[in-house]
DNA sequence: CCTGCTGCCTGCAAGC
DNA sequence: TGCTTGCAGGCAGCAG
């Protein structure tokens, strides 16, 4: 599942490999992957081909590449990415197999890379589950005056690695909010890329309760929380951006999500990392909130006297 | 306006 | 063995 760091990964790789060409052909292989996005297949591969990538921008796990026309004017529009569940974009040779799950490929024009090899010519979108998809939209400024946004991700919050990103304005609009702490988190529109994975390994972190009422944080549990926010993912992003020579794990989101180690997700019995040496108390545990898991130590993120589910 | 729930998807694992 | 059920999860859309 890509979060954030995922996401930054397959933005480098595309910088790398994909900025400065231009979309000769579209191939829409399954056209649910363009849900509710455009005029149809039809459109989408008329409108695309022959624009030229010029940029490689994301924000939260929306990542998208700012376009321009064969007449060099400024990019109006963009190809805007979301990889979902299951997403991936990989650049690869036209003798290379389908993909089982390739959802949309674009032809790319030639190029060559650093060391005058030529570069693979096609991306291609796959997605198993189709929770992800793509979009010809229209750039709109950004709601807070810096910069423009795909019209579609217009209403996503800056993410806690954004230079830009207001932590007083995020505390205040935590205040102003009535739910738990792990909603509030999960709320790209309040803070983006965190999902349920980082969201729980943030809430270890800062030693903070998922159902913990929004409008009782104090500035410095604030401050602490979103400390952590950056810290779990600026971890993941290291590690994933080791793995980085192969074309492959380069552009496929993969590699940051596989070598994370965890703390909290998915470790229900066993001793939390940080106080296993208590005995029974100090142990992970695993709750259902809105429909999913979520995972706590049961010492050291202690259940909050009011209570959010 | 605000909050929270549902449906969209596929593949795998567990249970009968 | 083969079926059904549950689970994984981001986000748009909608109901209250």
């Amino acid at each position: 599942m890509p979060e954030l760091p995922e996401v930054e990964v397959v933005r480098r790789g595309v910088a790398r490999w994909v900025v400065e060409r231009t979309v000769e052909d579209v191939e829409v292989v399954d056209p649910r992957s363009l849900r509710r996005y455009t005029d149809g297949p039809e459109d989408f591969r008329r409108e695309l081909t022959g624009l030229t990538v010029v940029d490689a921008c994301r924000r939260g796990k929306f990542l998208w590449l700012p376009v321009r026309a064969a007449d060099g004017s400024e990019p109006s529009r963009a190809l805007l990415v979301h990889l979902g569940m299951s997403g991936q974009l990989l650049v690869s040779s036209p003798e290379h197999p389908r993909p089982r799950h390739e959802r949309i490929r674009l032809e790319l024009s030639p190029a060559l890379d650093e060391s005058g090899q030529p570069l693979p010519e096609q991306l291609r979108f796959v997605d198993q589950r189709i929770f992800g998809g793509m979009l010809l939209d229209r750039l709109v400024p950004a709601s807070d005056g810096h910069g423009t946004v795909p019209e579609h991700a217009v209403h996503i919050a800056r993410d806690p690695l954004d230079p830009l990103f207001d932590v007083a304005a995020f505390h205040a609009a935590l205040r102003r909010r009535r739910t738990g702490l792990k909603r509030a988190l999960l709320d790209q529109g309040l803070i983006s890329g965190i999902g349920n994975i980082y969201a729980d390994e943030a809430l270890w972190a800062a030693r903070l309760h998922w159902a913990a009422p929004t409008e009782t944080m104090t500035a410095p549990r604030t401050y602490t929380l979103v400390a952590a926010c950056q810290e779990v993912m600026r971890r993941a992003l290291d590690a994933g951006g080791t793995s980085f020579d192969s074309l492959y794990v380069n552009v496929n989101g993969e590699s940051g999500y596989f070598s994370r180690s965890l703390n909290a997700y998915g470790r229900a019995g066993q001793p939390c990392p940080r106080c296993e040496a208590g005995g029974d108390d100090g142990v992970i545990v695993r709750e259902r909130f809105a429909n999913r898991s979520s995972y706590r130590c049961s010492r050291c993120q202690r259940r909050p006297r009011r209570f959010r589910p």
